[in-house]
DNA sequence: CTCTAATCGATTGTATACAATTAAATTATC
DNA sequence: GATAATTTAATTGTATACAATCGATTAGAG
């Protein structure tokens, strides 16, 4: 049984089903002009309201030159503010517009809609978050 | 149950656990000064010994936009060659070179060496495999 | 208090990714 | 056999990703 083949190792479906995943949203996010990222990015700050640039980058495992570019985009499209923390002058808290903030009932229905893109029965999707948070929490090294 | 929460979704872990397999492989790679995508390229040329850049490209998911300048690099280190097809000159053949196919088995362990860095007993990985599959095999429009 | 260490976000450089377009070559149609 | 349609790979433009470094700021050790 050779290991050095692409069908006998697990990165590359999970490589390939991500990919496939991140792109099927592509036609749900472009109506609001916005990439997948950029999407997550939204979703945490309709989470929290307000976080630093390190905080995002601990909850989406990037770091700040992805960060930095793809927070000025949002900036750009007025989506969100960058303002300095009163109290640590290191830190930069993003929070929503007033535009940042309607925009979530808008965009309600997207993640059933890319849902209904994938066959997986709701017992499979939790068992393959299982599988998926083993990978992620288990690492080493 | 808000759907708009980036834990109640499947696509964030199997973004992060994508990003963290394929990242797990560089320490492995960066002695052989391949990167993962190079890497990959590398196992279809080793079980196939040519392949069109189209044919590479329905193997990987990746587009020439993609490929041509990563092909580029592998030609510039001398691990393929590009030549044009006899019979159809738009067509490019990937094939190895010599140094190329020495590489296979320095690189031999390196399957073995990432899966021992994750945690997951073989029953799991086959089921993770088989849910993947089924994400990619299945998904519509 | 002062000097060192650590933290934070930005920047630079390299490497994917993919949409859209282009040019060359081949196939299909008539 | 001329022409339209298709295929193939390259190119262009935009958007991630991450390693490495930098400058500003703050925390810590003595």
């Amino acid at each position: 049984m050779d290991a050095q083949r692409l069908d006998h190792q697990l990165c590359f479906p999970l490589y390939s089903a991500s990919k496939l995943v991140v792109a099927s949203y592509t036609p749900f996010l472009e109506p609001f002009d916005l990439t997948y990222t950029q999407y997550i990015v939204m979703l945490v700050l309709w989470e929290k309201r307000s976080i630093t640039m390190a905080d995002l980058g601990k909850m989406l495992h990037l770091d700040s030159g992805t960060l930095t570019p793809l927070t000025n985009k949002l900036i750009q499209k007025s989506l969100i503010k960058k303002q300095t923390d009163k109290y640590d002058r290191r830190k930069a808290n993003l929070v929503l517009t007033v535009k940042g903030k309607r925009l979530k009932e808008k965009m309600e229905d997207i993640p059933s809609k890319v849902g209904s893109c994938f066959p997986l029965e709701l017992d499979e999707a939790i068992a393959l978050r299982k599988l998926l948070d083993k990978v992620i929490e288990g690492y080493e090294q």
